[in-house]
DNA sequence: CGGCAGCCACAACCAGACGTTGTGTGGGTA
DNA sequence: TACCCACACAACGTCTGGTTGTGGCTGCCG
């Protein structure tokens, strides 16, 4: 199936008659009449119904029509995703079940009409910093234990999302029922989180949290995925994990897990949006303001929260957008 | 851009060289390389990062890829549409807002797995039977005011659809907080259905509806579209239309239209499902099997309900679908 | 350190696809 | 009956897109 035929369809269902089409499409009727020949051979089927004052679909075209018109409307996006100059908003996240994917998502939720791609690039701060700079993406959700000082020139980097934690048990764990829990309390709990990999941002953080508050974080063990974690955890009465307040899981109801919030304090992970000053992507103005217009921001006062030691030399807490808020 | 392309495209992300993807295409790796290139070429954008050991995606690569894929499934969907042998169930309905393609809709969630195709013929029951004896449609729901012994041999005509009606009004209309209204008592009141056509079904059916209860159906008046219909309907304390139970409308909540169930006797509108008896297409079968399992016949009593004259010698009431209930 | 293996790009060549011009056919119309 | 209109068919030239053959680059290993 060739996708000039399928438009050159298109224009002829719209047309009525070949004729016309073939002017549209700038064409000889007679290149209309072949491409049409063509498709209807490659599809074994009548697409039209020739008579001597134009050209009827057939049911069959009819019934194709809407196919064709997706598969142009799909191919005008595929196009649109990278063409240089007048691509979609590609927003890289760390993971797709992360709250930046969320925030995402209901960002896309709010503003249909923008084109958007997350993508996940899979690198650390530094290589996203640089894909941003080297404009690959437009902008990068990222945890960014980096004074701004030694951050490109181009590059601005604003604390957007707080993301607060919940611990994750099954129904028998001592803590199933609790309104919330204190880090202080976890120290006596085992907390497993496989696949924590050494040397990751998120390793780094949960590494930190365990020291601040003594906690015992189990990072090894094979990782079957997150089904078979939830799973081992529902049936346990004593392992427990930690998961964002906004992480999506594949989450069977029939686990019965417990979000049970980690307060005083609550530990946040403290995300920035990253992006270059000087794109001039109209989205990512659309994007920027409603982060703002969100409350993705904690509201726990500062004194009930905790923050790893980069979180708070990063970026001021709250800065105003319009001064890019690089310290 | 071209679908070969981006086949191509896909195969060579996948196997992450462009040697193992021309085997599996069957062309020559210079050719993988070639349509690349003009992909990339066609896009304007670099597709992979080329190295002695493989080919691996580039950040704009990694965007593309799922838009390529997307692509490519649309296109056997199209393909699937139209390709004799192997289509999509293909039903016909009379029209997209009425309880047919509601029912449809219903169907196509239970089995999301089942391709399907909606279309709509604009065609009299007659042009619709010819249309499935032809097999242009698989099936075909209508309402059949035609005995069977006057159908085409290989045609099975089965009642599956009971539609009632609610009065549409608008708040300030003296029915507007009725439970229910009788046809009787709708005769002192004016109902408007613009653009009914006279010699439709739904004319007739209207119009000998209108001739048993003695009630005013206005079927006048320039056709602005339901949009109009409403808000006129929704501002008057007199006018009021006919709905069938299932008929969805664009329908602001605005509005404040108020839906009252028309009873005591109910007017029933019966639709049937057309076949033909030797189509093999399995997903006939499984439509047919959900329409007897969903409640989409009356469960009014017999002695409460009104049928057109014709209601009743289609075929017999609740036939066995086994026997297919051509009487 | 040099040869080798693996992978991709470039060049030359050829077949077939695709568009153009020119012409034929059929049905409705003046 | 002659004409008009719309599409199909035929012939021809161009150019796309495939193949084979070859070269360059890089990493590995003897």
């Amino acid at each position: 199936m060739d996708l000039d035929a399928v438009r050159t369809f298109v224009a002829a269902a719209d047309a009525g008659q070949f004729q016309d089409a073939a002017a549209a499409l700038s064409i000889t009727q007679q290149a209309v009449s072949k491409r049409i020949a063509a498709l209807e051979k490659d599809l074994e089927v009548r697409l039209f119904n020739r008579t001597p004052r134009g050209a009827q679909l057939t049911i069959d075209g009819q019934t194709f029509l809407p196919h064709a018109r997706e598969l142009i409307r799909v191919a005008a996006r595929a196009d649109a995703s990278v063409r240089p100059g007048r691509r979609a908003l590609r927003v890289d996240v760390h993971s797709r079940r992360t709250a930046p994917a969320v925030v995402l998502h209901d960002f896309h939720r709010a503003y249909p009409r923008i084109d958007l791609d997350v993508v996940t690039l899979d690198a650390d701060v530094h290589a996203a910093i640089a894909a941003v700079e080297a404009g690959a993406v437009d902008a990068s959700f990222h945890a960014v234990p980096v004074r701004a000082r030694h951050l490109p020139a181009a590059i601005r980097v604003v604390r957007v999302i707080d993301e607060h934690h919940d611990l994750l048990v099954g129904p028998r764990h001592p803590l199933a029922n609790a309104r919330a829990v204190t880090p202080a309390q976890l120290a006596a709990h085992r907390i497993w989180m496989p696949g924590m990999a050494p040397g990751t941002e998120w390793a780094d953080y949960y590494d930190e949290l365990a020291a601040a508050f003594g906690l015992t974080i189990d990072v090894v063990g094979p990782v079957f995925g997150n089904e078979a974690l939830l799973a081992e955890i529902a049936d346990s009465a004593h392992l427990a994990t930690l998961a964002g307040e906004r992480t999506r899981y594949l989450w069977p109801d029939s686990y019965d897990l417990r979000r049970v919030p980690v307060r005083d304090p609550a530990p946040i992970y403290p995300m920035s949006l990253i992006w270059r000053d000087d794109n001039p992507h109209p989205a990512l103005v659309a994007l920027r303001e409603h982060l703002d217009s969100r409350h993705t921001r904690t509201r726990i006062p500062d004194a009930e929260v905790w923050l790893p030691r980069w979180g708070n030399t990063t970026v001021p807490p709250r800065p105003p957008m319009e001064r890019g808020g690089t310290t």
